[in-house]
DNA sequence: ATCAGTAATATGAACGTTCAAATCCAACAA
DNA sequence: TTGTTGGATTTGAACGTTCATATTACTGAT
């Protein structure tokens, strides 16, 4: 399989008559030419196939037109099950503005930061666009120090660029409490994990505040970590102990899982005997009996809003001055209750 | 924020007192050098913080380092929980080989085959990576024909680059059967959608080859779609039928929650009153109250192995002779039964 | 017919690297 | 001394673009 190098521009210019850059004009700024040549030109550039070599021209331009995703080294046997849709997501919106992803982690041993900085060093990439973003992310910090254009999907501290997008949690969490409210709880519980994960700051900041103002009695739990035989070992507890919770706001799906496990195990009805709200609106749910009132995280709108800014960075040069807070999508379903 | 050029090879080369070309060796051929120059080269290259523009070196040698893999436009709604896992598997065994994944999508509108033809004429990419192939696919045929490096995950036809790599389904079903027949199970139904994907069709003929291994009666039903009320619709209608079957045996995890869900309503208990063995160990299979038996696709060795015969054809231009069939990992857990 | 002014196209150089060939320099044999 | 050898290093060219500048062709006014 030889190295087989394509048509080059200065194939088509001879085949044409023209110069290189006749060529390069008729495909980025055809209006510098006769409208009749252009013509001539493109049926050329049409018939022999030609495409600019993307190399030559990042060589030239300096831009890539490649956004760098750089993915958590991720606990393999437990995957995000979201991962999936955000990438969808993104790869369709950098898309159509002509961009490509490009997916990288860590070699063995390796820290991210160095990951990244060799893709600076080497000029691969236009962007950044990171996800998982821990409270002071040293990836973060690192990209700022460098000054090289890149978003988040989740908070950055104040004093960091504002390249953010989120979403508010805090809000979507509010709203389910209200609804719990509305229906007439009054002890109400917050199920979670105790891996420190800043989105589920986030939720329980929005229990808490959700609570306070409806002067509810709220109540804390959290299983040690995502294995669901933790989770359900907390939910149990949670559901034995005196004074009981007459509804449960859990972090996430994943949590209210083993809810609905361990409701079971204990002969509780869900919707009827105990009101169960979560939050992410995983495709799983939609097996769950009765089902799920959960929050649907605007997947496409945070992709296209963090390409928009990416974008704007790498293209204008202007770097988003303040972080985007997106609103969940209330979903209410039965688990609900009346 | 100005488009901030890198350190040069020129630069280091004056730093160092030596020539670009020294520098180049020091990088790419060592031995080359006087082992007293390769040290003092060494260290100006990392005190600038040196680094080759990989435009230039893709430009010069004609090779990029990455690997495409073009994302199918899924549903949105239903993204497969598997492609995380599966993405982060082949991004782990492509970083170690020192090759990124570049992730595309079509335009709205584009045909794939375009989209590719649009990567391989610009020169962006070495390889790709193609997953969810059909029967007859594509985009599959195109890249044949266009003698471009790819690998896929799932059966090419016979007549094409036999470069694929796949779980043997029908194996690991016709023990899934084998496992209910030792248990004494007659009955058995196999519980499939009716969309057209090939592994689907896999794991079929591996029902019914091992329904006729054993000498069972063997039914199978299918749901129209992947929608839950779909699913739990069809099985309701297998588990209500006369001469009911003893064991169910599910397309994979997916269908199987669906299992789950009907036979709650029909007051029947998965384990003893119904056995049921599936296909994937999807994650969230570990909440099911009798746990799953299912089967656990070996993503790790599957990204490996496409990875080192992709870049087997790039790197020694040598194509795969044959295909891999690897094994999938029978999980044997309560739902089967005693 | 001449000239200015502009539109259309062509030419040379440069982006940063690596390959091929050339040069330099010891060390050693004749 | 002269030449030979082989290792270490340098030089020129090329990869395929696009930018800046130069050239040519056309238009219309004088």
């Amino acid at each position: 399989m030889a190295a087989r190098r394509g048509v080059t521009i200065e194939d088509v210019a001879r085949a044409a008559g023209v110069s290189r850059q006749t060529i390069s004009n008729a495909l980025n700024a055809p209006h510098r030419l006769k409208p009749e040549t252009l013509e001539r030109v493109s049926a050329v550039i049409e018939e022999l196939g030609y495409s600019p070599d993307q190399s030559a021209r990042s060589l030239k331009s300096g831009t890539k037109r490649i956004i760098a995703y750089p993915t958590a080294a991720d606990d393999p046997d437990n995957p995000n099950p979201l991962m999936g849709g955000f990438l969808e997501a993104v790869v369709a919106s950098a898309g159509e503005a002509g961009y490509r992803i490009l997916l990288l982690r860590p070699r063995p041993g390796q820290s991210e930061e160095r990951a990244i900085d060799e893709l600076i060093a080497a000029r691969s990439v236009d962007a950044f666009l990171l996800s998982d973003i821990l409270r002071d992310d040293a990836r973060v910090a690192h990209l700022s120090a460098a000054g090289f254009p890149f978003a988040t999907f989740g908070r950055t501290l104040p004093e960091q660029p504002q390249a953010w997008v989120d979403v508010d949690s805090v809000q979507a969490v509010i709203d389910l409490v209200g609804l719990l409210a509305a229906r007439g709880h009054r002890r109400v519980a917050f199920l979670a994990t105790t891996r420190d994960q800043p989105w589920m700051e986030d939720r329980r900041d929005g229990f808490r505040a959700g609570v306070r103002r409806h002067g509810l009695v709220g109540q804390e739990y959290s299983a040690p970590g995502d294995d669901p035989a933790e989770i359900v070992a907390a939910t149990r507890e949670l559901l034995r102990g005196r004074n009981r919770p007459t509804a449960i706001v859990a972090g996430g799906d994943w949590l209210a899982l083993g809810v609905y496990s361990a409701a079971r195990e204990e002969g509780i009805e869900i919707g009827s005997g105990l009101a169960l709200v979560a939050f992410d609106d995983l495709p799983v749910t939609r097996f769950l009996q009765p089902a799920l009132t959960t929050v649907r995280l605007p997947l496409r709108q945070i992709a296209q809003a963090l390409v928009a800014r990416l974008l704007q960075t790498v293209e204008d040069g202007v770097a988003p001055q303040a972080g985007l807070l997106l609103p969940g999508e209330l979903v209410i379903r039965p688990s609900l209750g009346a």
